[in-house]
DNA sequence: GCATCCCGAATTGTCAACAAAACGACCGCT
DNA sequence: AGCGGTCGTTTTGTTGACAATTCGGGATGC
């Protein structure tokens, strides 16, 4: 029953069956499987369904549900979500369980206007410490991410998207602000209610305008250009309310 | 015994009795007490510790003491010390325990570099936006500060010195640079194991000057003053090692 | 002298049961 | 119909007990 999806009805049979009636959890054989703790699955998994746009702002996550569907005890599942709270992923309601965090209008722009604050250091730090090696790599994934695109496979294509802002991060070599824009890259698809077409404004072309004018040395045309990228993002945001999830084991499962 | 300060020996006399035969914890008086619940009076209690250098990095953290010490559950503790390994101060080691952080000479450079970006962002930002009210505040600010000083209370005046940054993270307006910058502060007092010293480099002074600047709309000299500011503060870290707290009970427990 | 092993104590990690709170459906009342 | 109260169910919060791991000291062997 666990992680079968037979969820394209928006009907689930367990909903049928009492929740004290429910079978207990099943825990060991999952929890070997993968090496790491189960809060980090459980973490990750949610994470994971964010990034992917499986998972929608406002979606209620149940703390037994999710230990049921993820195989996990309900202290991991707490443990888990605490930290998502932490992260702003979540929004914790004290006594009322965790929610997809929902980022308003003034989020949503202060958000944006950290990634431009933070990306720009980024940029002018790469642009005079970046090497060869760091330059190739920075192109070998553009052309990844190209490549995802080009075979019609967005799915792989978003997620290098996403990606690529955590690469420059990295290669600036600042650790404070590497982890800085890991926060706010988990947070931007949140603000998208419109997944799908998020996409084309991430797409591989403006990334590899940012790497020609790094390649150049040219701090000012590289954040120039990465300042372009986040404004066509935030424009072309819609605020519209999306969907909940209808079937949370199929959105967390999904790989 | 709990809140006696008689460690002038560096010897507590609880630690005589073997662990097992302790009285067991006494709650409901102090959780009482405060309207916070136990989980946010321990996170406080370790913070405040820290940006009052009493508790120096490397200390150890042992659930069971900082509960007795502090009158919550051991599971408080816990969640408490998760949040703190989360902000990055205190450092979480599996199977052994929390000790609070002790950022090495690279975190120490790249926290003020990350600093330097984010808080001359606000300057650049304040400069434009600033309100005549809000630059009274900022004045009075410094009034305050001055006369801290002025009167030989220099711990009140470190910690207005810290609330200064985060007062100007907060006037510009931007929740989520707000809140990085209130994790930054948090740290920067983890840097200097010279914690008295500190004090003559986050004085009065350097913070009049970005805030007359601020007041000419002179973004480039505010955002020159803090850089300076923030400068001469990391030249004057020492990096030696520091002693951790003889008495945890006093560190954690002093106003 | 020095490294290694072993054991008991101390400490952290985990869980399952219990307590408390919120939700939702139902019902009676105006 | 609309409002407000009540009760059972669901869900979250907390605790205490137990399991697993680490730490420190001392004995043992080289």
């Amino acid at each position: 029953m666990r992680g079968l999806p037979l969820a394209s009805t928006g009907v689930n049979a367990a909903d049928m069956i009492p929740r004290t009636q429910r079978t207990p959890i099943r825990r060991p054989t999952s929890a070997v499987r993968s090496g790491r703790s189960a809060e980090d699955r459980v973490f990750t998994a949610v994470l994971d369904a964010i990034l992917d746009h499986r998972l929608a702002p406002g979606t209620k996550l149940v703390e037994r549900d999710l230990s049921e569907i993820l195989g996990a005890s309900r202290g991991a599942v707490r443990a888990a979500l605490r930290r998502l709270g932490h992260d702003l992923l979540v929004e914790l309601r004290p006594n009322r369980g965790a929610v997809i965090a929902n980022p308003s209008a003034a989020e949503t722009r202060d958000l944006l206007e950290a990634r431009r604050v933070i990306e720009s250091a980024l940029l002018q730090r790469l642009a005079r410490t970046l090497s060869a090696k760091q330059l190739a790599a920075l192109r070998a994934f553009c052309a990844d991410e190209q490549r995802a695109y080009d075979r019609g496979d967005v799915k792989t294509g978003k997620r290098l998207s996403i990606r690529f802002h955590k690469l420059i991060a990295e290669l600036a070599g600042n650790a404070v602000l590497d982890r800085f824009m890991e926060q706010l890259i988990c947070r931007t698809p949140l603000l998208a209610r419109n997944g799908g077409r998020l996409a084309a404004y991430c797409g591989a072309q403006e990334h590899r305008e940012v790497v020609e004018a790094l390649a150049r040395r040219d701090a000012a045309a590289a954040v120039r250009r990465m300042s372009a990228h986040l404004d066509s993002l935030e424009r072309h945001l819609t605020l519209d309310e999306a969907a909940p999830a209808a079937d949370l084991a199929e959105a967390l499962l999904a790989r």
